[in-house]
DNA sequence: TCATGGGTACGACTTAAGGAGGGGGTCGCC
DNA sequence: GGCGACCCCCTCCTTAAGTCGTACCCATGA
């Protein structure tokens, strides 16, 4: 038997879920929560295994309640529930530990589907929740850094040796050191790449070289 | 009619995966190709609407293949197909533009799902794949950022404040205008932040914030 | 062939950054 | 009222960073 807490703060919600989940003959609906702060006492009352919770409800809302749960010794799978697929969530609830993330009008045999799922330790996301982590993932990280890549990629390799040391935070002497050349050298490269890139000082080439994620 | 090309170096998993699908009345397997460079070439022949492909292949694999078969006009969806979940696959496989990995042991059942849920548009991972996602997202480069905050932390309101400039990349001059405040003022703080923060150099600091995600 | 241009390298010079060591001011708290 | 923490500012000084001019090597091609 799946033990499952249901938190919402409408109770009309709460009630639909629990008709849907006490219908599977392997999941019970140990409790219920109306807001983040009952959610976390709940939890150590009734030791649930999957707790499925409302992202926005008043006085403590479902991520911090989700990131409150996690810190417990041995927490239970949250799984977020959502009217609307917004990615802000998303990836919030997945930083506070959350290990799945549903929409509400996510039909009843995939809802008990996903109950299961995480209770087995696998991680579950609705198909549109996946598909905007990854786009984030893939998509809207992959053009700063692109563009990044591309400018560095200007640069001599000489030149983005050097920056990319000045990158790890590395002072003139120390990259000369490293790379075998005079300080003057080091600093020519320098002056060339920032010139190059169109900046006006190191930190912001450091700023470049990390949003190309190369170290 | 769910068009389908699978890509596959062994003949024996072609037919075992075309097997599965045939079996299905709402799919149809149009071609089956046996490495990245076929498969570039089938697509544009067949016009598949999805793609289940192999990530290891002869000659090119499987996600260049993917990388090149995204760049078409009206790319069909690709799923990746793997023996083991290695999550260096998924993220480049993301990135080149998969909506989909599967593990090669994907029930049939699921197989079929999963080729359906992409043509309709929807992302599809494979939990182990899904959960080795969400925790490298969430997890993985947690820590370094926690820290990274944590450290910051230390520092006085107004020290936080300069040093989140210069970690825009911003002079001494300029930050002490953006704050209302003399260029002495922010040298001083800049200072004292740098030697709570046992760093030398502003870059360093810049380094820190952008570890932190702040700005 | 020798002229040209890009890459690399260096030193001299100027400007920015950082350190040391102060002096005030406000605010809250014992 | 004294104390500590934070904030703001200053001067003097040292060191680091950045700019400019120049020189050399070497490939490319007119």
């Amino acid at each position: 038997m799946i033990r499952v807490l249901i938190v919402d703060d409408e109770a009309l919600v709460r009630s639909g879920l629990r008709m849907i989940l006490e219908a599977m003959d392997d999941i019970v609906v140990v409790a219920e929560a109306s807001d983040g702060a009952e959610a976390i006492a709940a939890v150590s009352r009734h030791r649930p295994e999957v707790v499925l919770m409302d992202v926005r409800m008043p006085r403590m809302d479902g991520l911090a309640a989700a990131a409150r749960i996690n810190q417990t010794p041995h927490p239970p799978k949250v799984v977020m529930l959502t009217t609307f697929d917004l990615d802000e969530y998303v990836n919030r609830a997945l930083r506070a530990g959350a290990v799945g993330f549903l929409l509400k009008d996510t039909p009843p045999h995939d809802l008990a589907a996903a109950v299961r799922t995480v209770a087995a330790g696998h991680a579950m996301l609705a198909p549109p929740v996946l598909k905007r982590l990854i786009d984030t993932f893939a998509e809207r990280e992959a053009p700063r850094r692109d563009l990044a890549r591309k400018r560095l990629g200007e640069l001599t390799a000489r030149e983005q040796e050097v920056i990319r040391a000045v990158a790890r935070g590395l002072s003139n002497a120390e990259i000369g050191r490293e790379l075998a050349m005079s300080q003057a050298t080091v600093k020519a490269h320098v002056s060339r790449a920032l010139g190059k890139l169109d900046l006006t000082n190191r930190v912001q080439a450091a700023i470049l070289v990390h949003d190309a994620e190369l170290l």
